[in-house]
DNA sequence: GCCACCGTGCGACAATGTCGCACGTGCCCG
DNA sequence: CGGGCACGTGCGACATTGTCGCACGGTGGC
């Protein structure tokens, strides 16, 4: 049917396929939701498909038919912290991560945001060395470590609450003034990862990347830390071999994450 | 970023955009949706003008930002029996319900699905005929009008509804069998449009036409009614033309709510 | 037990979404 | 109060992507 140029087709079926199934409490087959909406019954199956990839619908198992799904509902109450499950996040994570400590030499962390902080997911040691404490789990600040300022390039929000919050000084590398911190962010969001040296703790930095779901949404971070010395060459940049492993890792988990 | 093929891209962007102003109390700029998502700014506003005009947000009319919409609460709280503002029907049909009731001569009915009834939500005379009475806000049967069969023709939940509440005869014609009725609304879909003759009313005929909104969604129905002879000819068939004049009407009052 | 219908997947085509560019405007800073 | 920048918005061309026809296998019903 006549549809008005400009705007994205599917997405206004998707619209009418999703208050379909809100309309009625009964479960639908894809037959019923072709013949509702005029549409070929292979156009409606990829919508559905799609729909319930991302959580919007679930097909129930013994009978086949769709249903509205919880992905809506999370929607509705706002102020979730969790834009995806925690859990899946740390499971897709967990094979990679391992393989980056080994390719790096360096420990690795999985962040998420929650409540304005980052909270480790996962956390690999460094081969080498077994004198490490387990940080799973730990609440780290946004604005002075690799993975929070990740997380924050891609979440103006949580940018506005980190800096009324205060950004806290912990080295005298931590950026303290907003203006930097919002340079320091675009500037990740161009090149795709972040380097944080000295920032947090005295001697040590950190190099993080995005971990994306499906359409491109930032669900989390993985980055590993260590030494300067060993993350930065004597100018302080970032070894280009350390940027591209992390690099790497993040696409293999957004890949993961988004086939899921 | 990489997305799985057999998946429709950009329902899963929309969902990741849905998902974004969920996550924060802040409205998001475009810009910051873009970026976020790692799209370019034409492809970020494409994206959030198709989802305010479905309504699963909106946009702040003063400072430009973006937040999730009211759409997307009625979704929610399922059961309800608007999907669509019947308020917003109503006008957007007035005008051309006046002018189908004078190309075809007969009384027209704009009809919406309520509670496993038909709401008549607007009513116009028979042009040189002033006795009658006024329909506006009756709640007719659904099986046994054109306008009802209309509705239940592409809403399978409100079939069973019918079906189960017991299909009354009201004359000789009633469909009273779920079957025979089953048969009937797939013979309307096909077409596109319902002819109901001596099934409310002896010696009165129906003929109706759905109404659409973006996507495609059903929303109400327009059709006209009056003696058999004058919709009908002698082999009790629906007058061409008379047809004509209902599916052009329905779909002129589609294009106007697609286009809202 | 058979038949018909349904859900699912693939592939080719063409319509459609995407992206680059440019305009006008409002805000912020000087 | 003026200048500059960045943002929201719109258009157009290209190529990617969604769409649709067709066919397969499984299931439920008569």
């Amino acid at each position: 049917m006549s549809h008005v140029p400009g705007l994205i087709q599917s997405i206004e079926r998707s619209s009418a396929v999703l208050r379909l199934l809100a309309a009625g409490p009964g479960r639908l087959r894809v037959k019923e939701v072709a013949d509702a909406l005029a549409l070929p019954k292979s156009t409606a199956h990829s919508i559905l498909r799609t729909l319930e990839h991302v959580g919007f619908v679930e097909q129930d198992p013994n009978t086949a038919r769709y249903r509205l799904g919880r992905g809506l509902l999370d929607l509705g109450a706002d102020g979730q912290d969790g834009l995806i499950d925690l859990n899946e996040l740390r499971g897709r994570a967990l094979n990679w991560a391992d393989a980056l400590a080994a390719r790096s030499g360096e420990e690795v962390r999985i962040g998420a945001l929650r409540d304005d902080r980052v909270v480790v997911v996962h956390h690999v040691f460094r081969p080498d060395d077994s004198a490490q404490s387990l940080d799973t789990g730990r609440l780290l600040p946004t604005h002075a470590t690799a993975l929070g300022q990740v997380l924050l390039a891609y979440n103006a929000p949580a940018v506005e609450a980190a800096v009324r919050s205060g950004l806290e000084a912990y080295t005298r590398g931590t950026l303290t003034a907003p203006a930097a911190l919002a340079r320091s962010l675009s500037a990740t969001r161009e090149r795709g990862w972040a380097l944080s040296v000295e920032e947090w703790e005295a001697g040590r930095a950190g190099l993080a990347a995005p971990v994306r779901s499906f359409g491109g949404l930032v669900v989390g971070a993985i980055g590993i830390s260590g030494p300067v010395e060993r993350l930065c060459d004597t100018r302080r940049q970032a070894r280009p071999a350390q940027v591209e492993h992390v690099l790497t890792t993040a696409r293999a988990i957004s890949r993961d994450l988004a086939a899921s």
